[in-house]
RNA sequence: GGGGAGAUACCAAAGCGGUCAAAUGGGCUUGACUGUAAAUCAAGUGGCACUUGCCUUCACAGGUUCGAAUCCUGUUCUCCCCA
């Protein structure tokens, strides 16, 4: 089976030109790329469905190349946005390239025989004045087939800016610039790139009068209606300061069923026929979880590295397994820290500890956690406010026993929402 | 420039002088059920106290009234129609 098969059946691919298919199954290695914008200083979840499928190309001699968005960064691509965007000042990409740089990193090869390779848009684009870039892209391009694009249409009634329109010549420029200058074929994109990815086809086709390629892998929506990588707090990242491996872990844990085949088939090595094997056996014993196991282990150890993960696993273990009260003060004080060293944390001190006439009064002393003392009393009253995992449900006085090792204090919100409190 | 409609809690949307901390739906939180699921059901959802109580909220600033989200005046903003 060719890779561009193989995508296709484990469902990365949503849209693709013509020849696409022939041109990665040539024998030969073929230059592709796909471009990111530095709209944040972290990639996210949702990132890593082009990176996969870069990555699997990658992995069948094809070779990378990433594309940094210095000068696309500067306007904002219209895409899936229906408001315009807020321009970000030049320091704020900078930092931002420099971060997404690192990650990507962990999923591409910049060394080897098909050695990725990165490239930043800023550079070809500094350098040239607007006139040029009018009399070698904007002659090329008429204005009826950039306006027929959908989501340009679409835009036109709740309003564009003439730089958000502009979007598509310049990511047409980047195409055209790397066929030029480094024989890049291919671009691959998310769903809603679809545009601007044929627009450089176009372009490479008139001022080169040769052949382009591209295709699209597919927005993620979960069976709930959201979009993968997205949660409560927002995005899912992969910088471990933004989301901690813990909540990664935990995002992937919870995938529901129906969602779970899609995102193995995408990011698992396994092959769909072993995903189709894992499933039947989730399907026998549906509360082990195999598959979302499967996926959040593997993500989270990509993402990052095996000893976050297996932080995460024993994290997870003491948190949702059964866990008893005495198991919890079993825990060594380096044990403690460390199971709960990605769980919202706060401190105080041993005096306001003792201070505290109940318990009601001590959470009131965390408002990130805990915003008042009518959200605790309702907590309590409806059973779901835990003290070192067991139920509390009157506003009991504090007793100096509570604390783990003197000084710490686990309490849950409910079953899924943790703080470790410490007094010192 | 002229005419009209409107701004209510996270969102949508009722209320049109007291019984309004404000209907209803969504969202969110918790509980039950479960597989750390889905679906379903229940409770809660401004703050403080907690037996009826107090305080801050219905765009903003004033005013009328014993009493206003509800009436009046001004300000700001939004939408629609005609030029």
């Amino acid at each position: 089976m060719t890779v561009f098969d193989d995508l296709r059946r484990r469902g990365i691919v949503q849209d693709f030109t013509a020849g696409t298919a022939e041109l990665l199954s040539s024998g030969r290695p073929v230059r592709f790329y796909a471009g990111f914008d530095p709209t944040a200083d972290s990639l996210h979840l949702g990132h890593l469905v082009p990176v996969m499928a870069m990555a699997r190309l990658q992995k069948a001699g094809h070779i990378p190349f990433v594309v940094l968005g210095g000068a696309t960064g500067m306007v904002g691509d219209p895409s899936g946005k229906n408001q315009e965007r807020p321009l970000l000042d030049l320091e704020a990409i900078q930092h931002n390239l420099e971060s997404q740089k690192q990650q990507l990193r962990r999923f591409l090869d910049f060394d080897g025989a098909a050695a990725a390779q990165m490239v930043n848009n800023a550079d070809w684009f500094s350098g040239m004045g607007y006139l040029e870039f009018l009399r070698n892209v904007g002659k090329h391009l008429n204005v009826a087939y950039m306006i027929s694009k959908d989501l340009v249409k679409r835009r036109l009634e709740t309003g564009l800016s003439y730089a958000e329109f502009s979007y598509q010549l310049i990511q047409a420029y980047d195409f055209l610039y790397l066929r030029q200058h480094y024989e890049v074929q291919l671009q691959l994109g998310g769903s809603d790139q679809w545009g601007n990815i044929t627009a450089g086809i176009e372009l490479i086709r008139r001022i080169l009068g040769t052949e382009a390629y591209g295709f699209t892998v597919p927005l993620l929506t979960k069976a709930d209606g959201t979009k993968f990588g997205k949660s409560e707090g927002g995005n899912v990242w992969l910088d471990s300061r933004r989301t901690s491996p813990y909540k990664f872990y935990q995002y992937l844990i919870n995938i529901a069923d129906e969602d779970v085949k899609k995102l193995l088939l995408i990011f698992s090595p396994q092959s769909p026929d072993e995903i189709e094997d894992l499933l039947n056996r989730h399907l026998q014993a549906p509360h082990q979880r195999l598959a979302q196991h499967h996926l959040a282990d593997h993500l989270t150890r990509l993402v990052h590295g095996e000893e976050a993960l297996q932080k995460a696993q024993f994290s997870s273990a003491i948190l949702f397994g059964k866990a008893s009260p005495d198991q919890l003060k079993s825990l060594t004080p380096e044990e403690l820290e460390e199971v709960f060293e990605t769980v919202p944390q706060g401190r105080a001190t041993l005096q306001q500890f003792l201070e505290a006439s109940t318990l009601t009064d001590l959470l009131a002393l965390f408002p990130q956690f805990f915003p008042s003392k009518s959200e605790i009393r309702r907590l309590m009253e409806s059973g779901g406010m835990y003290v070192n995992r067991c139920p509390i449900n009157s506003n009991a006085p504090l007793d100096s026993e509570w604390l783990l090792h003197g000084r710490y204090l686990l309490v849950q919100k409910g079953k899924k929402q943790f703080f470790l409190l410490q007094f010192l």
